[in-house]
Parts: structure tokens; sequence; C-alpha cells
DNA sequence: GTTTAGCACTCAAAGAAGTCGAGTGCTAAC
DNA sequence: GTTAGCACTCGACTTCTTTGAGTGCTAAAC
């Protein structure tokens, strides 16, 4: 299924134009404003064409032609030629990155804000995953009548706190001898790689809190399956009704309801093939809620290990090119940021 | 400008109807279905005089009446019955504040989406104010390359944590004595009491780290800024497109777009001005940009102190009856849920 | 063989005209 | 004070027409 190069530039045109417009394009609009030297008959021709090779086709007789999702396929695969951020856009992201972080959710989610912002497409940014971590601190601080507060620090900056309730007789003295034990013990370990020989030794030099101990290993346990404490941060999701696919209120309805769903996000997220930027179009989105739109993703690092994904889901009728080089763009400066925060920080306290 | 009672039963027909279709209600409608034992050429009559008073209007001639911003008012402050939550909600609510709290964030979360859920407006819940906590525990974590995560729980529930640089000479150990000192001094007075005498208590006991400590004091200082710190969870915000006068993408865009800021949502939360559960019409908020939506809020409190609001934005056609009692139903499982969490644990650890 | 001018044809979108009906205000009778 | 009756209004909906962008096909030109 090659294409000749005509037949590569009128493909380029069409979706070039149709991403821009929104409106399905014509043979005279492609003669007149991209000067392939042809007449409109002729496009006209290789648009047949394109279309019988399924590329490109056409909402009724007698209106233009859009771009099929095997189309933007081609386009994305061979075509796109990259685009290159302008000194706005980059200004607008480096001085988010360049600023001092408080807070590892406040980077994240203004990442995502500014993802949305730039691609105009809803934007879903991952907290680092816990899994790819390992504790920095465990400290559990009484919190009245038989409550705790178990914390845990990670090394790639995230930080869970989770109430548990304890026996009554535990004091606070109590909870600072087992957290100073769990710190020694379980510090520089990631949450994989706690040894059943390590609860071994933690359990013998706390016997008498046994109980305490086997909620919170309960909860790190807990921690383990995967997804199920990443927060999920979205960014400007007004930014879609920009879109006139959206104009559409049914749409609107399904998108949102689906993002509100964390679950649903974590399972799109994961759907990352290969290194670096990957895009999801129409139909080769495993849900079918959504398979009118396109999902640009990729993942970021933290020291090198990979940590969490971001990207950005919109109409299926997105600037590719630009999407793409803004996910790229962003989730290297996330790295570079996470990175700057942690560097040197290796796994000892 | 009083009322009689045939004028507030019409009143209140018509609202009560309009709530439930939202399209103008006529003279028809209100014979027919509200059996007021007069025929629709009176109602008529005294919607004329309804209108010439500002309660209801007119769309355009030969249509029949919308309630004005000031039969609202005047509905919301005299007519309105209790609205009695249906066994299905009462089941729902009390599920969610039965359950085990594993943490406040997501208690406030699910509280949004349930406050949304249930009234088809967007949710907004304010976390508790950090200012009106007192100190449960300071925590400093040495993160690597002159770095620390200062860690802050308060005893109503909130969790403050900020990345601060310090000087790369601190030693971990530096740390964890800075912690306990400014745990000893600090526990148990909130965030406002905090005197000069006991500052200088610390910078005593800490002299050699000094530069550190006046960081961290910055930070505890600008906790106090109000409202720069507070958290807002927002829930559901696609059940606002269910309600037709948001099938208008634009106005869609407004409420969204303000939704995200949460200066200004901090701003609108405080419009609190009496106890209870508040109500604001179209022009009662004090906010251009939202002038044909209305508000209804609440303050929910911990250990019987004001801690944060919550409440809801929707179209000034909303079912205020309802709305108010399941605002008002929140709030107050929200307060005793978190003063359950709370309960027993004074101020001292 | 490829390209293009010419032309008949198609069809959604926009506009114009007409109809419908819910609702009103007014008047006169009860 | 209430109500039946009636003329009137006007948005919403339907139908019809027009418009124009765009196509595919054919035959001539290159």
């Amino acid at each position: 299924m090659e294409l000749n190069s005509r037949q590569q530039q009128i493909l380029l045109a069409i979706i070039n134009e149709y991403i821009d417009t929104a409106e399905p394009v014509g043979s005279r609009t492609i003669a007149r404003k991209y000067r392939l030297g042809v007449s409109p008959a002729t496009i006209r021709n290789e648009m047949a064409d394109l279309e019988e090779m399924g590329f490109i086709e056409q909402p009724h007789t007698s209106a233009g032609r859009i771009p099929s999702e095997r189309g933007y396929r081609y386009y994305v695969d061979y075509l796109m030629q990259k685009y290159k951020l302008s000194p706005e856009e980059e200004d607008l992201i480096r001085q988010e990155y360049t600023s001092k972080v408080r807070d590892i959710g406040l980077l994240l989610q203004r990442t995502g804000q500014l993802l949305s912002q730039l691609t105009q497409c809803a934007a879903v940014v991952q907290s680092p995953k816990i899994e790819a971590g390992s504790y920095k601190h465990i400290q559990l601080i009484e919190m009245g009548a038989g409550r705790a507060l178990l914390m845990l620090v990670l090394d790639n900056g995230m930080i869970q706190h989770r109430l548990i309730d304890i026996p009554a007789t535990i004091t606070a003295g109590d909870l600072a001898t087992i957290s100073s034990v769990l710190n020694a013990k379980l510090s520089g370990h990631t949450v994989e790689t706690i040894k059943f020989t390590l609860i071994k030794e933690i359990y013998l030099e706390l016997t008498r809190h046994r109980h305490v101990l086997d909620l919170i290993l309960e909860v790190l346990r807990s921690s383990l399956v995967p997804g199920a404490e990443d927060k999920i941060y979205l960014g400007g999701l007004f930014n879609i009704l920009n879109q006139p696919e959206f104009h559409n209120i049914e749409k609107v309805k399904t998108l949102l309801s689906l993002l509100e769903q964390e679950s649903l996000l974590a399972n799109l997220l994961a759907q990352i093939s290969k290194p670096g930027v990957n895009v999801r179009i129409g139909g080769e989105i495993s849900c079918q809620a959504i398979q009118d739109c396109s999902m640009v993703i990729a993942t970021y690092g933290v020291g090198g290990q990979p940590a969490g994904s971001l990207g950005v889901l919109g109409p299926i009728r997105m600037d590719y090119a630009k999407v793409i080089s803004i996910v790229d763009y962003l989730t290297e400066n996330l790295s570079i940021a996470l990175e700057r925060i942690f560097k040197g920080g290796g796994s000892r306290i």
C-alpha cells in the first residue's frame, strides 16, 4: 500500500487543512492553497484513489474529504513534520520548571494545566507509582482515641498517609518506638523488596506490638496493588470545549464522566507500548466509550526509572505534530525537575 | 410588598413547576395541576400583579411566566417547604459516612462527589482551614542534596508538606533534633497562637540552626495567609451538563474555567453571612462571571470550630428545597465524621 | 498515458414562508 | 371579584426553495 509522492502531498494537505479548519477539504482548496502545480481535477482523481485505499473519506457525496483513522495513522507515522515550539510556549514551560518546587503534587497539577492549555485537550498526569520508589521515612503519629496516622515518604517524592485504628492502649511513646524500628529496617528498601526475613526481624524487635504491626504491614501491602494508591491529576478540562467536536454535549459528558473514574484512566495511561511518545488514534484506544478520541501519552521518569505517565485526550482531529512535541517536551522537563529535586538523594537517609 | 395567600400559592406553583420542567409556566397549567379552585383567567390576573411586583417575568409576550431572582428569593425565604431526603438518598450518604475513613482528603473528595451526584450541581468542598487547627506533629525529613521535606500534621486532620532548601551541611541528625524541639514547643499550639516568646525559646535551643529555622518559620507564617494553602475538591462536574441551562457551551466554559481557579473559589466560599446553609441567587453572588448561577453553601466544623466550607454551584433554576437539605445534611455528616476521627484527641499528643 | 476544462449532478446548509398552539390581555357578563 | 369568550402575539416547528461547494465523468489537450 505505497503512496506516491503526489498522493502523500495531497494527503498531507488534506490533514493539515482539516486539522486547521475542522471542515471537509475540497479539491479546489488544495489546488489554491497548496500549489502542487496540478489542477483540481487531477487532485480529484488522486483523492478518489486515496479514498479507495482508505486514507480519507467523504462525510457525504458532494462534500470534501476528511482523513480516516488510517489516514491519521499514516500521517503520524510517515508524513508529519516535527513541530517546533514557539518561543512563547517554550518560555511558558521553562518558567514553570525553573521556579522552586514546593510540593510534588503541585508540580504535577501545574504540569497538567500546562499540558491542557498548550494542547487544548484534556490533560491527565499520573503521580509517580508507589511501587517504583523506596521508603525514605516511615512515621506513626498518634491522632487521639485509638487512631494513628501512618505516613510514608518515598524517595521519588510521593507522600502517602493513611489513618489506621490502633488499640487504645498504645501510647505515643509506643508509636515512636515502632516508627523508629520500621524506619531503621525499611528505609532504603523499595516497596517490592521488603523481604519476609526483614518482616520477621521487625516482628522480633516489636513483639509487644504485633497487632499494630499487622495493620501497618497490611497498609504497606495494599499500596503494592498497582494503581490502587496513585493519584491522577486532571488539567484544564474546560479547554476541550474549544474544540468544535465537543460542542456536542453528549460527547463532553462521556469524556468527563470517564475522566472522573481514576481506575479507567489508569488503564488508559497503561496503554504505552513503546518508549517515548505513544499515539493512539480512535479505535486504537482500547476503551469503547472514547473511540472517537485520540490519546497522546508518554512516561516520565525519576532517577532513570519510569515513574508515571502523562498525556492528553482530545478529538481525533488534533494537531498531532504539536501535541506530540508538547507531550514530549513536558515529559522531559518534568523528569528533569523531579530528578533535580532528588538528585544525589540515594535511597539511604 | 406583601403577597396575599393566593398570590403566594400561585408563585409557589410557578416556581415548583418551573424547577421541574424548565419551561415557562402558563395559567392553564397551574389551574389544571394545582387545583386552586379558580379559573385560568383569575390566575392570569394574579400573574399580571406578580409580574408588576417583580416576582415573575415573561421571556416574551405570549409565553408563560418564569420566576425572577426576586421570586426565587421570596420562595427561599418564605414559601419553600422542607425537603425530606428519600430513603435511597439517606442510605447513600449514611453508607459513605459510616465506612472507615482512610484519609481526610478522600473523605472530602467523596463528599464532593456525593454532593454533586445528589444535587446535579457542581460541588465544591474546601479542606479544613489551616488556621483553625493546632499542630500535632512537625517533622523534617532529609530528601538528599540540600532538600528537606517539612511536614505538618494538624489536629483537624490536615496534613501539609513542603519541600524546602537547606544548607548542605545540615545532617539528618540535625533535622531530627530540630524536629523534636519544634514538636515539643509547638505541638498543641494553633497556627495563630504561636507567640513571639515561643519562637525565641526555639531559637535559643537551636542557635546553631538559625538559618533553617528561618526557613521553617517562613513556611509556617505563609500557611497563615487565609486560603493560601487550602485545597479545594471539585466533584462530579459533568453532572451539571444534565441541566438544560448548561446545554449552552459558553456557559459551561465560563463555569468550568472559574472552578479551576482556586483563589476565586475560595472567595466564593467565603460569602457566608449567617450560620447554617446560605443561599445566593444570581446577582447576589459577588462574582460577575456567574451571575446566572446560584450557590448554596454552608460551613462544616471540627470540634465545634468552623473548619471549612462546602457547597454547590448550579443554575438559578435549581431545586432549592432539595439542595439546601442535602447541603445541610452532608455538612452535618461531614462534621460528625471529622469529629469522630478526632474525638477525645485534644490538642496535646 | 496523464492532465485538465467542462458540465451535469448531489446534497447539506441556509433562508423563506407558512402553520400551529400555548399563552396572553381585555371585555363583558355573571 | 370571578370567569367565559375572543382576538391577538409570537416562538417553535415544518415544509419548500434556493444556494453553492464539491463531486464524478467525459472528451479534448498535452
